[in-house]
DNA sequence: GAATAATGTGTTTTATTTACATAATATAAT
DNA sequence: ATTATATTATGTAAATAAAACACATTATTC
């Protein structure tokens, strides 16, 4: 691998590999959380105004350097913890961020993680340099390359939340069909019918009827539903279908 | 982002923030490279021999460090320039290795690129330690954790050329409908139905049909096609549909 | 020229997706 | 309490896509 591959690289010793790994150039190596939440009916996203005097005016992603001793997801899971009080968010690796302009620091390579917080759950702790929920739809510029990985993290979960159930981590436990189906429009940012989202959404089988009505709507309420992981994951198809 | 934002901090400037950057602990980041081919009906995979004496038996991925000045992109070709010879290859970012003890020479995170050849039209110039193509099917360990990257590209590829017109780079130019349906069902590891795949392709309608022939067969040739990629970027879906 | 080993094509069945309308239930207003 | 309103809940028919399946065609080889 890598490290120890040079052309004609006669045989090394592990030892001569960490001198060399230790001598190497190293690189500033980061990590930007991309945190959704939702509420209102509204996909949101969580941003901080940068503490760049130059930069005041821009808000940017959530991120950090990676420390020396630090898993690269335990890094994002401290980014998470330290700037907004939350543990055990949904997280996920998303991309890596490398060209080497894009910093005007110097050289600081991000990786771009996803996270999906239930607003109306988990509160803010912490409300450090106007941390606080901004529309997705709104986003049009962030600090340095943040529109970039900003934009990239939102097809992706576009993309996601189509193939995984992760947009449960974005509700409360329970929750109605039509929240799910107002979240699902919100991220796709499109109409769905109702009648065939419930369908898709009944054969798939993993929502739990808890006999419970939803309170305080001025109309008729819904029966609350919550997702049954397990029961996802014991049915989960193996995706298959070439199309494109 | 990132570098500038720590808790209570109070405005920055960028000069300060470049001091940040470049006092802070800075990583070991490396490239490593899942080079695909397809030959003889089978999905193969670049390896070459570690050249570390301690793992001396074991095979690994293409890889090496990121220079301070080079976009992570650029480095990933780099390895595959200075490796195989070869140039202006398929190659995708596919994911970021980042444990602290992936390696034993020190902490090193290593991005992980998913590049696709066609090993007829390319030839290998450089045939150092021992590189060579190996059936994916026979990879059963490689050096550190390089078995995993190997494991994480082969279901990416097997996710993504379902989706994705990139299985063309693995065939030459000129292909039969059984070269495509080869190469699809070596990589997907299943058979296929032969009517239902040609349906599906010609209805993709990407396909020019070359009017020629293959050759040196020793059957009733098949129709040489080609992909075109100017017809598929025109009439490429916009990919929708929730399962799971 | 007969046997072989592929290619090339079409139909039927089944499952999935889309489109669409009406009855039921709670609240709010009068 | 009656009515208007807003939203939930549900079913069916039509269109589309996927899966299963069989036979005629065209080269090569013996």
């Amino acid at each position: 691998m890598s490290i120890m591959e040079k052309e004609n690289s006669p045989i090394k010793t592990l030892k001569g590999l960490q001198s060399e790994v230790q001598s190497s150039n190293k690189i500033a190596l980061s990590v930007d959380c991309v945190i959704f939440g939702f509420d209102d009916s509204k996909l949101k996203v969580l941003l901080i105004r940068s503490d760049l005097k130059k930069y005041h005016d821009n808000y940017s992603l959530l991120g950090d350097l990676v420390k020396p001793n630090e898993d690269l997801d335990a890094s994002a899971s401290r980014v998470l913890k330290q700037r907004t009080g939350l543990n055990h968010l949904y997280l996920e690796q998303v991309h890596t961020f490398g060209e080497v302009s894009r910093h005007p620091a110097g050289r600081v390579v991000s990786v771009a993680y996803c996270s999906l917080i239930n607003i109306k759950h988990h509160h803010l702790k912490i409300l450090d340099n106007e941390l606080r929920w901004h529309e997705v739809s709104s986003v049009k510029e962030l600090l340095f390359d943040h529109i970039k990985i900003f934009d990239y993290c939102y097809s992706w979960l576009q993309k996601r939340v189509q193939e995984h159930p992760l947009g449960f981590s974005l509700l409360p436990e329970k929750f109605s069909l039509r929240e799910l189906q107002d979240l699902y429009e919100a991220i796709l940012n499109k109409k769905l019918d109702r009648r065939n989202f419930r369908k898709k959404f009944f054969k798939m089988d993993f929502l739990v009827d808890l006999e419970e009505d939803e309170q305080d709507v001025a109309h008729r309420p819904g029966k609350l539903y919550k997702f049954n992981y397990e029961k996802y994951e014991k049915n989960k198809k193996t995706w298959t279908g070439i199309d494109f």
